[in-house]
DNA sequence: GCAAAAGTGTTAACACTACACCCATGG
DNA sequence: CCATGGGTGTAGTGTTAACACTTTTGC
């Protein structure tokens, strides 16, 4: 090995995951009851190891669909943590990474099968090391992306009202938007595109349905728009 | 040591940080020629290992120390890096940071000593392993957060010009503003105060000079405002 | 027939862009 | 006195927030 590589610190590298996922009221995240002996019943993000020829995204991806058995979801690299103490154990860096899931698509055996359980954003139990941390972090993050880039959408059913998108994005940013503001920015965006249907059972009269329009939304997601309204309320 | 902790993949971890200046023109950023026997004359980021008892900003920030002589420069985490075989040496993994320094402040005396060197943003040497990948994405980062945080200043002298602003701003977003709009748009902000001395030896008139509020702008760092007009032509 | 949620338009205030001329000074 | 860069104002346009009533239908 070459001169300067030589002694080194060495750490292990984990890669935690911050999984919200939406209810139709609230928002809601997903911890785990993992199996950590130094603390027995702490709750804690779906966390595991860099593994030898995985690259960081990788394992992350592998890390979430272990857990959850789902395939291609929403994921982002947010921020590296490495405080020298912040794992007693051994010294670790912790990758966070961000998803965004449809609670509908996570099954209740998954959830069973991996002690997991969905928590209210607002009454989060005790959480493993920093990991309270890394959740403010990742939510001023979400704030952050869903203000400008067509992003909450992950977290509904393919099909939705205009309705339980403002729930969505009232539940993201804690307040409440007017429907009608709401549904003209929303509509001019040229994202949706409107379906025929209608939502039924949930209001007497119903709801239309609407889906993301693939085509525009790709570009979408690269540029810098609002999807809000009332901006300023939101920082 | 328990269980889950064995047998986990170990990784050197090494921060980079892409230092910004500002020569009243144009962005530029430093290199070094790190002695890395395996690519002697490479380009490179700053960068150096995580020791033991650092923390992630510490060791970014005491890297950037030792090669620059500057305490207390702006310097934020950005992106991990882990490709298995970005480092082709050791599994590495490399966390990236951004730093904006005013070029004057960073004697030529340092830079000789560290062979290092200012570069233009569009005219960069070839860079070692996945550093170009890492600057560009800086430079993303930095538009974004330019756009709105009042974030540039870091990049002037603490007395500054509205126009040097301007000329700052036009760098970083590579276009022209309207200096009527620029200056309005800046000065509504209410981060700057306008002091009494002219900048004299540059333009006959002279120009007023100003600084940052500083109560203003610790509010406004966390805020999203608009710092740029015609924000359709950044994206 | 009424309760509950969906859907829809207008206005007034503000913010943005585009644009052109005068000012101060050094040479 | 003129060339260079500094400094300012306005009109027109577009965008935003605030606001209330009608529609549908299940019960």
């Amino acid at each position: 090995m070459l001169e300067q590589y030589k002694d080194q610190t060495k750490c292990l590298v984990a890669l935690d995951s911050i999984i919200f996922g939406f209810d139709g009221q609230k928002l809601r995240l997903l911890l785990v009851k993992r199996g950590i002996e130094i603390k027995p019943g702490v709750w804690s993000l779906m966390g595991g190891w860099l593994k030898p020829q995985e690259s960081l995204d990788e394992a992350a991806e592998r890390i979430v669909s272990d857990l959850t058995g789902l395939q291609n979801i929403y994921l982002e690299q947010l921020t590296a943590f490495g405080r020298p103490n912040r794992d007693p154990i051994e010294r670790t860096v912790a990758i966070t990474y961000f998803a965004l899931i449809n609670v509908d698509d996570y099954s209740t055996f998954e959830i069973a099968k991996h002690q997991a359980a969905w928590f209210d954003l607002d009454a989060l139990p005790e959480l493993l090391f920093d990991h309270k941390e890394m959740v403010d972090n990742a939510v001023a993050r979400l704030r952050n992306k869903a203000a400008f880039h067509p992003v909450g959408f992950e977290l509904l059913p393919e099909k939705f009202t205009i309705p339980q998108l403002q729930k969505l994005y009232e539940a993201i940013f804690n307040t409440e938007f007017d429907k009608r503001n709401f549904s003209r920015r929303i509509l001019s965006s040229g994202l949706l595109i409107k379906l025929e249907e209608k939502q039924k059972g949930f209001s007497k009269k119903g709801a239309f349905l609407y889906k993301l329009n693939p085509q525009t939304t790709e570009k979408a997601i690269d540029s810098n728009l609002y999807f809000v309204p009332s901006i300023d309320r939101m920082v």
